[in-house]
DNA sequence: CAGTATCCTTTACGATACTG
DNA sequence: CAGTATCGTAAAGGATACTG
């Protein structure tokens, strides 16, 4: 799509950011590292519920990003451990208030759903 | 996938609010109504630059989760307004922090970016 | 253990055309 | 103006099998 005739530069920031953090995972492992420190692959794995694919995908875009470091053992088998940068600390400040706004409203949003549907029923 | 041995409930309402605000739309939606207060569907649709058919899906659901407000005048075209609930508004905050932070910190992200792939180069 | 490679399905999304 | 309906494409993501 054109990107003509929309909003200014700090929306398109936006749109970056939510292009980068905006997927099922993202969040989800900064959350994670910030509540737990250091995690390896299998750790979060299992913690998150997440297929090895996307776990390996996100975690490499994380990195890429600046937001996690990555740091591998030379054990066999092989250790490999995950944990926040400052930078992903400091994103990890920012998404707690994100996250906990979404523990303390989510009731409500489902209330709202619920009423919605009702009166789209008797329509 | 099935849900079993991953991570605790917040975790789980993490994914709920996820699946609800993040997409392309919702949270630029929000953004925008907060900054502007009232707008109209074709004033958001150039606003943002998104497609008619993903504005009007995008602020049904928006509705649906007692986010926005839909209002409709029996006028000749048809004139209709959207703005944010309380609920809207409350999110709207914790929003800020998010999209704050996205601004004061998406040219770190860049230069990681840069970074990483100039070191797979070398690789 | 920590991935990668391949395949397949679902979903997101835009473009276009149409309606009250 | 404010949508809905239909279509097609591209991206997201899971399942499974394989590797050092």
């Amino acid at each position: 799509m054109k990107d003509i005739g929309h909003c200014t530069t700090s929306c398109d920031r936006i749109k970056d950011v939510l292009a980068r953090i905006g997927d099922k995972w993202s969040l989800l492992v900064i959350i994670a590292l910030k509540g737990t420190g250091v995690m390896r692959f299998n750790e979060l794995k299992r913690h998150l519920g997440v297929s090895q694919r996307m776990l390996s995908i996100t975690l490499r875009e994380l990195e890429r990003d600046g937001l996690v470091t990555r740091t591998a053992y030379p054990t066999v088998p092989p250790t490999v451990e995950y944990q926040l940068t400052t930078l992903g600390e400091s994103f990890g400040m920012a998404v707690r208030t994100l996250s906990q706004w979404a523990i303390d409203n989510l009731d409500e949003i489902d209330t709202a759903r619920a009423d919605y549907d009702a009166a789209q029923q008797n329509a």
